[in-house]
DNA sequence: TTGTTATATTGCAATATTACGATGAATCAA
DNA sequence: TTGATTCATCGTAATATTGCAATATAACAA
């Protein structure tokens, strides 16, 4: 049906998805890097940098905005993206802990 | 149009793409926990465990297989899934370089 | 063989996502 | 004011995802 039964999970577990979400598109990972990479904020040279119509670029902003990832603020005729470091530290404390889960099965891996 | 511009991205971008969209769905992240907790492989107590159907269930493990994070062999009648340890922990790398990215704006958080 | 159990696959419906052109709103320069 | 620039939003089209019932397949037990 295309929609999410969000109500069967935990709070943690709809969170860690969300997380996730917001990095499982190519055009978001780049988007990311390139905040990081520019430090100082960036505007619209995203749209440049990345081959994608500015209008799909905005979309993917708001995206990432809407979860806390990024900030933005008005600068004149543009617009100053950054990174939220508070939300990304978060978030990287929740997906660490989900990947960082022993993997020590020893060598018996029964499959 | 709903279909990916891969081609315009890196391969590590499309990669770590790939990674995050295994688990930006609490079902998969509720399957992957469960198997990391009963470690002895698991088969379909995973419908029981979480509440869809078993329809479902299969979907969203093929979706993990086919990205390789889990293997699955057949054990009688039914399945038994479990964890490929060598993918997750390059998931993890892939994941956790992105994720460990500098933060370190210092407090002049620019935006 | 027949029935039972466990899982995969198929087909379908509902919703979500991706992408872009066109348009709107805001700011600044002339 | 007018025009240019930058970004957001709207509308739309194409495709993807989620979910399930029904059915298929495979292995075993009787």
């Amino acid at each position: 049906m295309g929609i999410t039964k969000s109500e069967i999970f935990t709070v943690e577990q709809n969170q860690l998805a969300q997380f996730a979400k917001a990095f499982s598109h190519p055009a978001r990972v780049a988007i990311l890097q390139y905040l990081f990479k520019t430090k100082s904020c960036v505007c619209g040279s995203l749209v440049d940098e990345i081959g994608l119509a500015q209008a799909t670029i905005s979309q993917h902003l708001k995206e990432l905005k809407n979860l806390g990832l990024i900030q933005g603020t008005v600068e004149g005729t543009s617009v100053c993206y950054c990174i939220n470091p508070t939300v990304w530290e978060e978030m990287k404390t929740v997906l660490s802990s989900f990947l960082n889960q022993d993997t020590d099965v020893a060598d018996d891996t029964c499959c």
